[in-house]
DNA sequence: TCAAAATCGTCTTGGTTCACAACTATCTTG
DNA sequence: CAAGATAGTTGTGAACCAAGACGATTTTGA
């Protein structure tokens, strides 16, 4: 399908110049066909996504580890049992810190990322397909840009205490 | 795409590089801020897209719209209600077709979405404010163009069926 | 012309997700 | 050593979402 509706009628609409609603769409796309390629290495997307960081850089703490993904503390327990379960993480306690639990990603865990991430690669990569070379490194260059802007920022100014606690509604 | 294993690399972490998570971030940052302001206007965020929608173009029926802003048509039904309840919608059945519900904005919803827009269009604008002109218009450009891209191409070739399915789990 | 199937909007439901508040255990510091 | 902070885990309640059931209508085709 395409994520157009049917009458497209591309260029024009308000809809599609709003940026939530885009990134919105373009995440749900890519976590659908995601989701699905990522189970058959056994890991669920987030699961994905957080062996990515482990193997990116070994990590002293799982609070760090949580703030590094954005993804709550208490969500990345789960995560974590996931992934060691499966063989592909390994927990211990900091020697020189009890409370905390030092992560890093077994040999075969850094197999099946490499492996996963060659498959998620190939969707992203034919995501981007009808782009140019170019087009495609600016379109990364930006967002990891935005990604980096603080939230504060975009909270319209008024913003005072904490950093990126959400808000409900 | 760096085919590079280990060693990798160069600007950021792999994380970073990683298409979904990026659009899951950005997405929920904006979500967050636009969330408070666009409830100012006494709308959720989901209201704001459909009212959108709305006022972009007339509406013969919740189906068309529902698949106009990728929401399943249950979740539409409430939205439509708050956006009834709150005087910037109007349901009316269809003469032709008693069973479909015309769809189209009051004049106050035309109002209010102008003034919501203005200010979600100013959060969205403080996101991108480290771009230049040129970098900003690229990246709507490419999300359009993006969004348009059928999810089957994206899902690896193993598609088969119906048009809209996509999206489901 | 009439019965069966399809469609539209709505309501209900089951399962999943999520953020936040406890709680336990450690550490820090005064 | 007591008081408070911090790490990880568990528990809870709310939000969310997709899918099924249903009544009302329309379409189909026998």
């Amino acid at each position: 399908m395409s994520l157009t509706p049917t009458g497209d009628q591309v260029s024009a609409g308000r809809l599609h110049g709003d940026l939530h609603w885009l990134f919105a769409r373009l995440k749900q796309g890519l976590a659908t066909a995601e989701v699905s390629v990522v189970r058959e290495h056994g890991m669920s997307l987030w699961g994905y996504t957080v062996l990515m960081a482990v193997v990116e850089a070994p990590v002293r703490s799982q609070l760090s580890l949580a703030q590094a993904v954005s993804v709550d503390k208490s969500k990345l327990v789960l995560v974590l049992d996931e992934l060691e379960a499966a063989g592909l993480v390994r927990r211990r306690p900091d020697p020189a810190d009890r409370r905390a639990r030092i992560v890093e990603a077994t040999e075969e865990g850094r197999r099946t990322l490499d492996a996963a991430r060659a498959d998620v690669e190939a969707i992203e990569a034919s995501l981007l397909a009808d782009l140019d070379a170019d087009a495609q490194e600016g379109l990364r260059t930006v967002l990891r840009r935005l990604v980096g802007t603080p939230v504060a920022r975009i909270e319209d100014g008024r913003q005072s205490d904490n950093a990126c606690a959400a808000d409900r509604r």
